[in-house]
DNA sequence: CAATCTAAAATTGTATACAGTATTATTTTA
DNA sequence: TAAAATAATACTGTATACAATTTTAGATTG
């Protein structure tokens, strides 16, 4: 394994199977745990000084969510993500989030279209920081605000959970050359249509946004098709 | 408590925790538990006859599918489906079956064409003979087709999740008079755009459908308003 | 009689123990 | 030496035990 998984801290009062799963799921979005690679209930007890229970809980739901393959009686494995799993979940959020904008058009209020704004501002300012930490933190804030702003909360679960079976790999899309400021430039035209309440616009914005995401993550991938 | 727990049978190789999960989800669909109902895990485990282990472990399955509702520390409940949870529902379930639709028009076979052709006339069968359990199977097998022709497994189980969180009140939106022919119309439409492979009318054949049945199952619901 | 405090019971959360199965290593045999 | 059989090991699946917390019931007090 590539480096180590975060120590559990006791301090909240989530129960332990939480912690341990967003523990686990980070390693893999991060890559402490390498597609593939075996996850061992025993291993990831004794790492994160917790017993079995709870690691076998949070595995449980990480199946649920698509970060890790359980075979019955043999183990669990880091999911694979393949160019496939690549297209299915990228067909799928072209319309979803085609859906949430189209909704963000109709039911935002100023408050948020004003968040909007100024993370977009803020997005830019580090574009040329080129604090790419940072740039991560305003595009998730941007998108959760959006997707908040379509008040259906299913929806917003699903797309986020969508979106982190992609995180392992998407560094890789954001790191291609020219691809942050046309990002920004889609995220404007987004915002502007949403604040023009124009939901026609906003869908086709978000469609767009979507799909060049897709183009840029599959050349980053695989450069000759 | 309206009914009783299947037994647990262990002749299959399943994991215990997948047999009790499919036998809580069941007996929530089918109104055994009601909406609201506390789930305690010894009283399943005895009624069912295993240990507490795999129970925990089924609802943990149930609460991401959206059947249950876990507060830390005070127990699990059954989820009570409200108006909003329908909205929601059904916003995005629109959305994703007019998707599917599309997919199916272009990557569907002739074999699954020929099938969805004769569950159409099994459906009109069920409708005269007005034997509602086999058009409830019949209607399951057909949207199974259909989605899996969709090519796309994710989708397929996403939808599959939504269609079964309404499944414990779709009997009434079913028994509504009139929509059992106006299903079936609906589904020839559907089944005739995509043989034609046309993709623009199989997807508005599909947003159709899905709007009429929410609508239904809202009138079924509130007849009022 | 109502309200509050206290103690008991019940339930969930976590840890550990045991059983069954799959994998690996070793030995045996051709 | 290679293949097959067998034993040893390791891991998952399930059950049980213990700890912590919440709920309930009862007692006490104003």
């Amino acid at each position: 394994m590539a480096g180590h998984l975060q120590p559990i801290k006791l301090d909240s009062y989530k129960p332990l199977r939480e912690l341990v799963c967003e523990s686990i799921r980070q390693a893999i979005i991060d890559g402490t745990f390498s597609p593939g690679e075996r996850l061992m209930e025993i291993q990831l007890a004794d790492e994160m000084g917790v017993s079995r229970t709870p690691v076998r809980e949070a595995i449980r739901k990480l199946e649920l969510e698509g970060f890790v393959v359980m075979i019955p009686r043999r183990g669990t494995y880091v999911a694979d993500i393949s160019i496939r799993d690549i297209t299915e979940i990228y067909e799928i959020r072209t319309c979803l989030d085609e859906l949430a904008a189209g909704l963000a058009a109709e039911r935002i209020t100023d408050e948020e279209l004003e968040t909007l704004n100024r993370l977009l501002v803020e997005f830019g300012q580090y574009i040329n920081a080129g604090d790419m930490e940072k740039i991560v933190e305003v595009d998730t804030a941007f998108h959760e605000v959006l997707y908040m702003a379509s008040r259906n909360d299913r929806l917003h679960s699903i797309i986020n959970n969508l979106r982190e079976q992609v995180t392992s790999i998407r560094g890789r899309s954001m790191s291609y050359p020219g691809r942050l400021t046309e990002t920004m430039d889609e995220h404007r035209a987004l915002v502007d249509s949403i604040a023009a309440r124009d939901v026609e616009r906003a869908q086709n914005a978000a469609r767009i946004h979507i799909e060049n995401a897709e183009h840029t993550l599959m050349k980053s991938i695989n450069p000759v098709t």
